[in-house]
DNA sequence: TTTTGAGTTGTTCGA
DNA sequence: GTCGAACAACTCAAA
């Protein structure tokens, strides 16, 4: 393409410069570029952004038109149906083609179809891109045809494809067009909360494409060699916190998957090939859950296992609530639940825990706990909020099976060995010793007292037994099997 | 074609 | 304290 008519690049989920192909054949159609981003959370379905996730994206917006002030271009703001304002910007501009980057989520895909659809039908050039996957979900499938629905098999038939694109360079110039058509101001799409919670968000995260690569090259430096033995431990800094970067499209995936490589050609070193070996693999759940939805455009909604949807769910108002608050009794999942809250995520392990204390101990349905994450988490994304949330109910594919009940006090003092997260996150049981931590209603009266704990007062006694409550899930999942 | 073995993330019980 | 078995049912790949 050669032309010197207008294009626009529709950035949505890939808000950075560099390794956007779209960005790129914006660029190569010749012509000024124009940037916009379209505010249009009617068009998500079910799954319109949450808090947390509007919070991180009023930031990264604000971040991608610093950047592209750099090169005198600058982000285009609007609201509404994306198709409608794509419209009237090509009537605007006299731009002649339209670029972006594929979503796969089911609302995003049937929306970005009528959009290309329609902008083709008016004779503007469309070019759509992949700028977030490693693999497209098209194209992998088992033997028989039929997509994987086992996480082993589905990323060994990733792996032996041909390696991930390297990634490309952010452009050297963007034209910029004669005049700039209007854009909105970033408060006036209001993402940002009208009361101000989002200390702790601000405190705990750099969102953007400076941010997302600084955090690359911060794990990379001083996390990756120990990532194997230490992933697992919510105490310490031992996961990549990548992930609400990778959702918003502030770094790709292709990214991380070549900066890993080259950080092991430097290092020389079996210790490194193991921890990079372990880490891709995290990147192939992410690329599986966007496979699964793509190919089960159904399970953000209901379970993929149809014997499910039969579950009676329990609708205990005052226990949701309890575990959303952190006020369960059991320190682990409290500890959880405020991480998330006060910084808009949690780790790993422990969203295992609380959700399996959600689902098995509480009986109340995933829907209800994807719901909460949903709002909660910056790095909110219904590929892998569905996965985890099917995955930890047992209702999805590759599942844990039904017995597998995690037990919060065993997996407290088995991941949080010292009491550093608890005590971190539940500063009322700070005082508490190691040994009672993770099961303050055990400690001795004399105990509680020098530890200044009143339960019941100061720090909740367990709103349910856990074993208990895990006899009853037992029996519920035993049934609904029958 | 049929069979067999393995599969992210756990817990409990009894020896 | 440690260890192995049991706790289903199903998918996928290899033999």
């Amino acid at each position: 393409m050669n032309s010197e008519d207008p294009a626009i690049v529709w950035f949505r989920q890939d808000l950075r410069l560099a390794d956007n192909p779209a960005l790129l054949a914006a660029v190569g159609h010749g012509g000024p570029v124009i940037a916009v981003y379209v505010w249009s959370p009617d068009e998500e379905g079910n799954w319109p952004p949450g808090a947390a996730s509007k919070w991180w994206l009023h930031q990264s917006l604000a971040q991608l038109d610093r950047s592209l002030r750099r090169y005198r271009s600058r982000l285009v703001l609007r609201q509404g149906p994306a198709l409608k304002v794509l419209r009237e910007l090509v009537q605007e501009t006299r731009a002649t083609a339209v670029y972006w980057n594929r979503r796969y989520e089911p609302a995003a895909m049937s929306r970005d179809a009528r959009v290309e659809f329609a902008l083709r039908c008016d004779g503007i050039r469309v070019g759509i891109y992949n700028a977030s996957l490693l693999f497209e979900p098209w194209t992998v499938s088992s033997p028989s045809g039929r997509p994987y629905c086992v996480f082993t098999p589905f990323w060994a038939a990733c792996v032996v494809q041909a390696e991930p694109a390297r990634p490309v360079e952010a452009p050297a110039r963007l034209p910029a067009p004669r005049t700039w058509p209007a854009s909105l101001a970033l408060t006036d799409l209001a993402l940002e909360p009208t009361v101000d919670w989002a200390g702790g968000l601000r405190a705990s995260w750099q969102p953007g494409e400076v941010g997302a690569a600084r955090q690359l090259e911060c794990f990379i430096e001083e996390v990756l060699r120990h990532y194997p033995t230490i992933r697992d431990r919510p105490d310490l800094v031992g996961t990549s916190r990548l992930s609400p970067h990778l959702h918003f499209g502030e770094i790709s995936p292709r990214q991380v998957w070549h900066a890993l490589r080259n950080a092991l050609g430097a290092k020389k070193d079996g210790s490194y090939a193991k921890a990079v070996e372990c880490y891709s693999r995290q990147l192939g759940w992410r690329e599986f859950a966007y496979y699964l939805l793509y190919h089960f455009p159904h399970t953000a909604d209901e379970p993929l296992k149809e014997s499910f949807r039969r579950f009676a769910w329990r609708t205990e108002a005052r226990w949701l609530r309890a575990w959303q608050r952190g006020r369960t009794g059991y320190p682990i999942v409290d500890a959880g639940m405020r991480q998330l809250w006060h910084t808009g995520w949690m780790h790993d392990r422990v969203r295992m825990v609380v959700a399996s204390f959600l689902v098995k101990d509480l009986l109340i349905s995933w829907r209800e706990g994807a719901a909460w994450f949903w709002d909660t988490l910056v790095d909110a994304d219904l590929a892998n909020n569905t996965l985890g949330w099917q995955w930890a109910a047992g209702c999805g594919s590759d599942a844990v099976p039904y017995f597998r009940i995690f037990n919060p006090v065993r997996q407290g003092e088995r991941f949080d060995p010292n009491g550093d997260y608890v005590r971190r996150w539940v500063p009322e049981l700070a005082r508490l010793p190691i040994r009672w931590l993770h099961r303050p209603w055990e400690a001795p009266a004399s105990v509680l007292r020098e530890a200044g704990i009143e339960l019941g007062v100061t720090y909740p006694r367990p709103i349910v037994d856990h074993s208990l409550a895990r006899q009853r899930a037992l029996e519920a999942l035993q049934k609904m099997r029958l």
